[in-house]
DNA sequence: TAGGATATATCGCCAGGCGATATATTGCCG
DNA sequence: CGGCAATATATCGCCTGGCGATATATCCTA
């Protein structure tokens, strides 16, 4: 554990966090702090308000999401929907994702291999 | 095509840049440039000289690597040379990188497959 | 009622990626 | 033979963007 430095495993996830974050929206509506604990839970990545917060911000900008205030006595939340070109470019992100890694596993499987075999 | 960011991929690449260039080490010495071209056409990625040189000094820094410069009559080369630890590094950290990606996978994966369902 | 969790948001520091540049040899093409 | 591209290694320093720190406010519980 901890061959990785946390600086590699912080660029992987960052190099993945906004198709994190869509994938969070695909089942309906998601507030950002809810966004912010599911996506730690599953990345296993801790993820600060000021990576996610202007990273929402920025999805908003670009109409993947639409944000709306829940009204009510509570306290205030802003619940992200997936628009349908956010449908959209979640599934070619995610695509694109896999595409990527998959060409960079195909360069380190193998090596993995070898350096197994030969000691 | 490009529905991932250009910045989103080079966080990929970086985060798998150290292991991608000890993965190149595994069957011999290879020399700085050699490395270089053969990283970006298995990645499909650019590697700039002022990201690769500096990095191959930290990994001689760790002692993963070990230089020697070729004595003789050609364009002076710079090879590097796997160590028994830089071995045993690069094992470590593609097993890793492989934990770490597939699990940023596990929460990407169903996420495209309910987006694909329903979209 | 004090402190921790919830909830959103922004500011500004600074680490580090990478463009630019330096240097030198080799090979090719007009 | 002159010049340009490729080969080969190396470093400097600009600038951007990640993220720690901070602000604000409500809710819960011991």
């Amino acid at each position: 554990m901890e061959a990785l430095s946390a600086q590699s495993r912080r660029d992987l996830f960052r190099g993945s966090l906004e198709t994190l974050v869509l994938a969070e929206l695909v089942d309906g509506p998601r507030y950002g702090y809810a966004i912010q604990r599911r996506v730690e839970e599953a990345s296993g990545q801790a993820v600060g308000a000021s990576v996610l917060y202007p990273l929402l911000h920025r999805l908003e900008s670009a109409g993947y999401v639409e944000p709306s205030w829940e009204d009510g006595a509570r306290r205030p939340r802003k619940w992200y929907t997936l628009t349908e070109s956010g449908r959209a470019q979640l599934k070619a992100e995610a695509v694109e994702w896999q595409a990527v890694l998959a060409r960079l596993q195909g360069a380190i499987l193998p090596a993995l291999r070898r350096a197994a075999t030969r000691g």
